[in-house]
Order: structure tokens, then sequence, then C-alpha cells
DNA sequence: TAAAAATGCAAACTTTTGTTTGCATTTTTT
DNA sequence: AAAAAATGCAAACAAAAGTTTGCATTTTTA
């Protein structure tokens, strides 16, 4: 390998260690750790490569300021995306409002789901009740904390002390409507006070195709 | 406010900041950042809060170090995700392989798509040609690229220079036939070098309920 | 091949940043 | 009300980390 070749080679593992040390530490690496890294011996040599860096546009040195190594590159941030708990049923009733550190959880994108709020959270669909509008068995729907429902809106519910069930919301005649979207099942109608709404189904995510 | 509370809320407050510095300039402040943002006169009050946050188990101070606080919650890191293009069609032929800083790109849940590497990209799937298994028009399918695909595979395949289709895949007598699955679409046939398989339907994510 | 440029190091230097000390004020406890 | 604890500050201090200088070696250029 050509001595330039190396050089570029060294200036790309320099400036991917700065990368994974941001991202995994959430903080940049000091020139001698750099030094001791790559096993370069002395600061300014290190900073020779910075400045290459930085004339290559790989990242930006904040002069006189410690760990003041800048990526300039895309970085992930906790905007780019919402963090929304994975519940495997709600059968215990209302679902946990907040994300703990502990739960299992799912990163959505932001810029797909941007109306979705800190009281969503995520649920796997069990049976085929949906089938007709796309919604498979097994498919983690996404769901927009919310009491209420309008006429038509697909809805997750709870009827009584049961599981949670996913279905088409109607008010009909001070009774509610709850419509399965598979042709083979039937509507069934109940009393306002046995069906509480937990959210309205606002998108899916199927990871397994069949 | 009791004095007490008062305090609570302020050592919150300085939590939170360090955690948002953190997250989007990658770097956490120095002491006497936080006193400069929190009004704060001398860095040993300010050392004062942080050794109660780091007593609260809110945060670690990694002693001697310059910018040496660190966040023990859960952090959003590059590994929980993983960043794929989203392209609006394939009409031109090959997808893209890498990720570029500029593109229009989609961050998917690590834990969810545990299978999908680099050379994965979305799609806007247009049309009805898959509703039987529950395909959707406007449904965003993920694509792993790969050049073959197995008997019964969902694919994303170019037919000559056409746009791109999602189809299931059979190769059968030396041809192949492609599927769709929607009962109202008739199978078709190509000869084996009209067909560019461009990858397989690993999943899919919808954002939109009707 | 000679000159110029690039690369590399050690060491000193400067600035930033974390830490400690001592005192003053406020709040809580006894 | 007095004593004790908590809170807060300024200033000095110490360590970490960025910068500069000068020289030596290697590589490239003329």
């Amino acid at each position: 390998m050509t001595k330039n070749a190396e050089m570029q080679q060294k200036m790309e593992m320099i400036k991917n260690y700065i990368y994974e040390t941001v991202d995994e530490r959430g903080c940049p690496p000091t020139i001698r750790e750099i030094c001791h890294k790559f096993d370069i011996k002395s600061t300014s040599s290190a900073s020779y490569y910075l400045r290459k860096l930085e004339d290559a546009g790989e990242l930006r040195i904040n002069k006189q300021k410690s760990r003041g190594l800048e990526v300039t590159g895309k970085r992930l941030t906790s905007r780019d995306v919402i963090r929304v708990p994975l519940v495997g049923s709600v059968t215990a009733g209302i679902p946990k409002l907040a994300v703990e550190d502990n739960d299992e959880s799912v990163y959505l994108p932001q810029n797909l789901f941007s109306r979705i709020d800190e009281n969503t959270f995520m649920l796997e669909v069990e049976g085929t009740s949906m089938i007709d509008i796309g919604i498979n068995d097994g498919d983690k729907i996404i769901v927009k904390q919310q009491p209420t429902a309008r006429n038509g809106q697909v809805i997750v519910a709870l009827i009584g002390e049961e599981m949670s069930t996913v279905k088409r919301f109607y008010l009909e005649n001070n009774r509610i409507r709850l419509h399965p979207e598979n042709k083979y099942m039937q509507d069934k109608y109940y009393a306002l006070d046995e069906v509480k709404i937990l959210g309205l189904v606002v998108g899916l995510i199927r990871t397994e195709i069949h």
C-alpha cells in the first residue's frame, strides 16, 4: 500500500473512533486518548491529523475547548426517534403511560410517526379480526392513547376485564358497535359502560412476511 | 413551595440539562457551563448539586476528567436503531447501497428488525397487488437486497426497465412466475433474464389506518 | 540527487476545567 | 434561642487537555 493510502486509512480510522466514542460514551475523546488508541507518540502529531480531517470537512475543532471535537456528519439524537413501550398485552387494564428505562421498548422513526406522543404504546395483535384491512396476526400496532373515538376509527378497547381487542368503533343509538374487519366475523354490541377505549390505532409494524 | 422541593426541582433541571447536552451536542457540559446556565455563582456550589445527583444515582462523576459527567439512564445509541434509505421508487434500477447524510432515511428499531443489514432500503408500495396478505397501497416495505430468492418468497423485482414491483416469487420450468396476492389479478410469467430481483421483503410499516 | 514538503516526536507552554479551602448566610434541629 | 446542618460564594489550587516550538526523519518533487 502506498504511504498516502495508508494515511487516508489512518485518518478514516481516527474519524470513526471519534464517531464511535461520541455515540457510545456521549463524549468525544481527548487528543491524548486518540494518541494512545493509535500509538501516536505526540499530541502534535495527532493534532496534525485532526487538522487534516477538519480541512476535509469531516469534523470541527472547537479551539481551546477540552474535548472540543465535533463530528460534522449526521448524528443520531433523540429527536430522530420516539421511544414507545412494547406491551405484550393490555389485560390488566390501563397501560403504563411513561416509558421506564427497564421496559421493553421500541424506537420509532420520528419522520414517519410525527403525530404520536408520549402516551403511545405498541401492542402485538393476536388473531385475524382485522385481516380485511391488512392487520394480520402478529402485527405490532401503534396505539395513541385517548379515551374517546369517532365513528369509523380503528381502536383498541378493553371489554369488561377481558383481553384488549382491536376493532372499528361506532357509537349508534346510545350503544357501542365494535366491527371486526373480517367478513367471517360478526359485529358485537355493547352498553356504553362495558367498553373502555384505550386508544386509536395510528400505525403498524410487521416484521415477518409470509 | 418548600425549600426542599425547590431544591429537588433544580436538581431535576440540572440533570435534564446534562442529558440534553449529551444528546444534542454529543458532549456533556463543564461544571462552569452548568453554573452559567443556572446562575450558580461558584463551581463548588454546582459540584455540590452534582454530588447529590450522583448520590441519587442519576449520574456518574468521573473524577479529574474534563467533562466527566456521565448520565446513568438509558441513552440512545446507534446500536438501538438501523438507518435505512427511503427510496420513493426504484425506477432507475439498482438502488443505492450506502446511506448518505443527505438522503431521506428512516431509523428502524434494531430490536424488531435484527436481521436486516446495511443493504436494506424502504419503498412505498403503490397499488393493491399484495392486498390479500395485508400489504396495502401506501405501506412502506422494508427490502433486504439480494440477487436471488427461494420459491414462495415475497420480493421486489425490476421487470425490464419498468417500475419496481412487489410479488411472490416462483422459479418453475426454467421461467419465473410472479404471483400477485390479489384474487382479482393473474400470475405473470417471464424469461429468466427479464426479471431482476432487487431484494426480499422482510417487513413493513404503515402510518395511516383507514 | 538536491531541495522542498510532509510526517513525527519531545517538551514546554497556555488554557480549560475539576477540586479544595475558608468563610458567610440561611435553614433546620434541639 | 442556641447549636448544628445545609447552602452558597470567592478565590486559590491542581490536574487535564489544547497549543506551540524546534528539531529529526522520511517522502515527494524538481
